[in-house]
DNA sequence: CAGCATCCCTTGGGATACTG
DNA sequence: CAGTATCCCAAGGGATGCTG
């Protein structure tokens, strides 16, 4: 049996590795924004910061450039600067980034054929809900 | 246009869902533990909660808890307890639950032929990494 | 066994203000 | 325009201890 290293504190490392072999594909894809921005930038082509800001309406800049700057680091978002004035940057989902595409339409077939059901689950559950 | 509703503090309503038809199922299924927690269940079939709790090697009782009651009242899986000494409780993944599993596979495949990839950028990228 | 109750602490993110 | 820099807070989780 291989030891498990246990790191609390670093992010996204508790190890349901161990038990989920998706695990890190999950992180990488579907941590907060980052499946509105890739979705965005698929729907729509290249954008700049403002655009996706604008059509992301509630995303905080901050939070904007944390995501876009991880995107681009895991290979799932192009960003391309312009030498102008005023200063132009785009932002182009990647090849990689475009190979998800099939995924993210699955899930919307999931979400349009079962949703309804998760919502009857929830009126119709009962018992005690902590947290 | 529609009138958007900001519940700041409410959980998981970040608006994203303009921008992105699926983030709903995202919050569903890909929250924090949720995805091993199906994955295991999909493997193993009905399973008791120490047993849940031993093979997931890091979750604490009370996130358990926690995501069991989510994933039971979503209807992503059942509870079925049996009136014993000492009490009994299997957890098995719904009908529901299982539906889900080709995309589970397909986020698989993409990671078996794409995470490669993504160590190679983030190797190669040399930015900026707020956050 | 299968939790529930508490306490506590890290941290992701929101708000706001400021630069190259 | 395209971000940075700070401040700040709620909340998800971890640890521990107790109960039906």
């Amino acid at each position: 049996m291989t030891e498990t290293i246990n790191r609390p504190g670093s992010p996204s490392d508790y190890d349901p590795v161990q038990a989920c072999p998706i695990s890190p594909v999950v992180d990488l894809v579907f941590s907060r924004w980052t499946t509105p921005i890739l979705w965005t930038l698929h729907q729509n082509g290249p954008l700049r910061f403002v655009e996706l800001e604008r059509r992301l309406a509630t995303i905080t800049p901050k939070v904007l450039t944390s995501r876009l700057r991880q995107l681009e680091r895991d290979g799932l978002v192009e960003r391309r600067q312009f030498a102008e004035v005023p200063p132009r940057v785009e932002y182009e989902i990647s090849e990689l980034g475009r190979s998800l595409a099939p995924i993210f339409a699955d899930l919307g077939s999931w979400s349009q054929q079962n949703m309804a059901r998760v919502e009857e689950a929830r009126k119709a559950y009962t018992g005690p809900l902590p947290r």
